[in-house]
DNA sequence: TCCTATATAGACAGACCTGTCTGTTTTTCA
DNA sequence: TGAAAAACAGACAGGTCTGTCTATATAGGA
């Protein structure tokens, strides 16, 4: 497996990136937490940035399937997929090692808009609004978009809530607004005459 | 006036702190923008994070005189007022320097729970929640915690997302998120049969 | 005017940083 | 088994970082 080497520096690099920051975190402690060479690691990355991206990519893709294997589980229509949102976040929040989202931290560390690392963080973001907005037109919202973008700023709330106050008291907050928003989202009141 | 230099620093280095971030400021950078020499820094502050924290303390004072004063000139009432939280928001945004909130930024690259920085950044937090709770209260919410807490996520939801995407567009989907809530909190529907 | 803060420039230490190079050892695969 | 590819340890360069020190200059108050 040629490429084993280059998968265990991406995901020992994620985790303290995580844990820790990217500035915080040096290429040797990478590398001595990995039990990794320096020229494995400069041979399979071209700079630190390199790695950088390699570790928001994967974490990209493992979130992304981790979260929407997590909603299918819990709820069937898109509705109730759209509540059980938050019902994952608070999961991730639980977590004993949550950190705060990646991707903010990384926007955090890297504000340039032209930074390649910003873009990602970025596109993950535009990707997870993507994903509010297919659901909410499953569900049959007037506004699918409207609703999506309203949601979206429910887990982003509660995102930066929780790595700046920890528990995941903020994902059943954001789930109570949900369940408001979606109520008048989805059914919208009858026009009264004024 | 003994302290004019010191409040030098502090803005200087609060400014490059925001458009840089805090690990990728170096001090040699703060004095070469400020024309100050180190001793002089060192003499007022006894370390980096010392540094970090006045800009942190000092911008958590501005901030909250900025948006009070106008959240007050922008609406009289307290439901209006909380309305008027997502103009000012979006005013903020708009600024063409803006480049997110500093206290989430600094949260980022300090993740410790334990380190001061971290520590001033939640605190900053819990002040703005106790502003919205406080005009949740004033506004007659049947419940101005959970109001505020809804709320506050989607002030947070905003400020992370305008960082990211940039524009003030977050702030108007917030403020249309925050009408659905404050419609539901303060005119509860009333108790049908069912 | 003199005396005491305070600020100055700039050298310096010591640590850490990214990234390169070398020469050796291990692994892989044919 | 043997050749080629990959990983190894570790020194090294060159830069940057925080923080200290010294010696000089400047400003304000008695």
């Amino acid at each position: 497996m040629p490429s084993s080497r280059r998968d265990h520096l991406v995901t020992t690099a994620s985790a303290l990136f995580d844990r820790d920051g990217f500035h915080a975190t040096g290429i040797d402690k990478v590398l001595a937490a990995a039990g990794v060479a320096k020229m494995t690691l400069y041979n399979h990355f071209k700079s630190k940035d390199d790695l950088i991206l390699a570790a928001l990519r994967r974490r990209d893709e493992s979130f992304r399937r981790w979260f929407l294997q997590n909603l299918e589980r819990r709820a069937k229509t898109p509705r109730e997929r759209l509540l059980a949102v938050f019902d994952v976040l608070a999961e991730w929040f639980a977590q004993p090692d949550f950190r705060g989202c990646l991707f903010m931290s990384a926007a955090a560390e890297y504000k340039s808009p032209e930074d390649p690392i910003h873009a990602v963080c970025a596109e993950h973001k535009r990707m997870l609004l993507g994903t509010l907005r297919w659901l909410a037109t499953e569900a049959g919202a007037a506004d699918p978009e409207a609703l999506a973008q309203q949601l979206n700023l429910l887990v982003e709330g509660a995102t930066a809530s929780a790595q700046l106050r920890g528990g995941s008291k903020p994902a059943r907050h954001a789930r109570a607004a949900a369940e408001t928003l979606l109520q008048a989202a989805l059914e919208p009141e009858p026009a009264r005459p004024r």
